[in-house]
RNA sequence: GGGGCCGUGGUCCAGCUUGGCCUAAGAUUCCUGCCUGGGGCGCAGGCGGUCGUGGGUUCAAAUCCCACCGGCCCCA
């Protein structure tokens, strides 16, 4: 492909290239919102997936399975719940020609398909906590837009459950989801705002919700991933108690998180990638180091014992490799190849290497390239790694510092909202403030600060009354 | 929920307004061969299309009409 890529200024567009040639989606599966993950894209989702899943282990929550079918009774069971999902559920009526006596559905989360285990599970305070986890395909039939990754009907996510006998321990649970995937997207160099929503906009059957907004390039935030705190709303539908100390049937205070991890995987895309393509954290790329031999006449042989000689140190130090000795393609189409691919360090030799049994080492995040020994090659190569994965940090967190700005009255927040910024307003707390707020400018609150305590500035932006918070408000997927 | 735009070999797209010279143009990808080789090189030859799907109008439909499927954008 010889033309330019402008991530800037036609996120959309750069985005579905991207996706397309870097081989991490196929979006032309012919049902809306399903698309098929290819081989590039699933391995990239299921490293992270595995960072999240070690996480959550070591914390001690089990995996497990559950089906992907909820009968109708329980899905009923909460009444909040239904209210909040039921406009998106996809049915299962009919098997053969035959009606089915009892509707099932596709789980749109997984509460009323695990709740009603809790309740076998759990018999007494000795049961508790129990904590578990699935990484699972989700069913929303979404009405809204649906967009590749952003927005699905089908979706990958990591869905935790937890129950506790305590309200105490339930709280700290949720600091304790708040801390795990903080500590994943931490590793993946991401950058995003940690928000506690609005009452209004918290998960439907949840006492309160926390979600991570990450910023995305066309100034719509990113949703990756929710803790809520359920204290015992599903415990009273279910009937999961436990009998404590003194003998006395108690109901549990519950937790659950979820990652999304398409939405994951497109805001790496979005916060790291660049006019090449895909820039990947060297613990999720498929392959970390890509081989370029550049052959020169009369030097064919020679090279090729080197290369290989090279490829073998490198494995030597357990890192991912490829050598790219096909024939294809040209050494300059490999360079935008693999950096399409998003591979963090590519390996250059050519003669002046062979001769001084030198490497030339190019990171993919600046495109920088230095010349080192071999047998320095991979304690240099980890130490790019370190050096790449600061840079996406900070070059992350400094575009989301950019991308927040204040307002103290409408036409600023306005303005704002159309500078694809996340802003920052005095809000008194009032729904109707915030419905206003969404038809004047088109932004949503997305609520307060969860790490931060933010003092409000002034009088609430809409009703000047007295604001109760700093919220967050910015345009969404 | 409301409005608009779009769908043509793997990809990007011309043709559609004014139906017939369309047996569908071009670029790119892909295949064969030669030549190359430190940033998408060059030359020659070749493969590849139910014009999204179904119906309708017509002597004649990629082109006009209807429905459906899929995609994109804007607004609420």
């Amino acid at each position: 492909m010889g033309s330019r890529m402008e991530k800037e200024r036609n996120f959309s567009e750069w985005f579905d290239r991207v996706l397309l040639e870097a081989e991490v989606l196929d979006t032309r599966y012919p049902v809306k919102g399903f698309t098929v993950y290819r081989g590039w894209g699933y391995r990239i989702v299921r490293a992270v997936a595995r960072i999240l899943e070690e996480k959550l282990e070591e914390r001690g929550h089990e995996p497990m399975l559950f089906p992907v079918v909820i009968p109708e009774d329980a899905f009923k069971r909460e009444a909040e719940h239904i209210r909040g999902f039921e406009a998106e559920v996809f049915w299962i009526t009919r098997g053969g020609d035959t009606e089915l006596p009892r509707k099932l559905l596709l789980r749109p989360t997984s509460e009323t398909a695990i709740y009603p285990l809790f309740k076998y599970w759990i018999r007494s305070h000795a049961d508790l906590p129990l904590k578990m986890h699935q990484t699972v395909t989700i069913y929303r039939y979404e009405t809204k837009a649906t967009r590749p990754l952003y927005r699905a009907r089908e979706f990958l996510w990591n869905e935790a459950h937890t129950a506790h006998a305590t309200p105490e321990d339930a709280e700290r649970q949720v600091r304790e989801g708040v801390e795990i995937y903080d500590q994943v997207f931490q590793r993946l160099g991401l950058s995003y705002l940690i928000l506690r929503r609005p009452d209004f906009d918290k998960f439907a059957g949840a006492v309160y919700s926390i979600a991570f907004d990450a910023w995305n390039p066309d100034g719509k935030v990113n949703q990756i991933g929710t803790v809520h705190n359920l204290g015992d709303n599903f415990a009273k539908a279910f009937e999961i108690t436990y009998e404590d100390e003194s003998g006395d049937q108690r109901l549990v205070h519950q937790t659950c998180y979820g990652m999304g991890l398409g939405r994951v995987l497109a805001c790496i895309i979005a916060q790291h990638g660049d006019d090449h393509g895909l820039v990947l954290p060297p613990e999720v790329a498929p392959i970390q180091v890509v081989i370029v031999p550049i052959p020169y006449k009369g030097y064919e042989e020679k090279l090729k014992d080197y290369c290989s000689e090279v490829l073998k140190v490198i494995q030597g130090g357990g890192l991912r490799v490829l050598l790219d000795d096909s024939e294809k393609m040209r050494p300059g189409e490999k360079f935008y190849h693999w950096e399409m691919f998003g591979v963090p360090v590519r390996v250059e030799a050519g003669p002046k290497e062979v001769e001084g049994r030198l490497v030339t080492l190019v990171r993919r995040d600046t495109l920088e390239r230095v010349r080192v020994p071999l047998d320095e090659t991979v304690q240099r190569i980890w130490a790019l790694f370190d050096e790449i994965m600061e840079n996406l940090r900070r070059r992350s967190r400094k575009a989301l510092e950019e991308r927040v700005s204040e307002a103290l009255n409408l036409e600023e927040l306005r303005r704002g909202i159309e500078e694809r910024k996340i802003v920052k307003v005095n809000w008194c707390g009032d729904q109707d403030c915030a419905l206003k707020i969404k038809e004047e400018v088109g932004g949503e609150v997305r609520g307060y600060r969860y790490d931060v305590e933010e003092e409000p500035s002034g009088p609430c932006i809409i009703c000047g009354k007295a604001a109760e918070k700093i919220v967050y408000v910015s345009r969404t997927y």
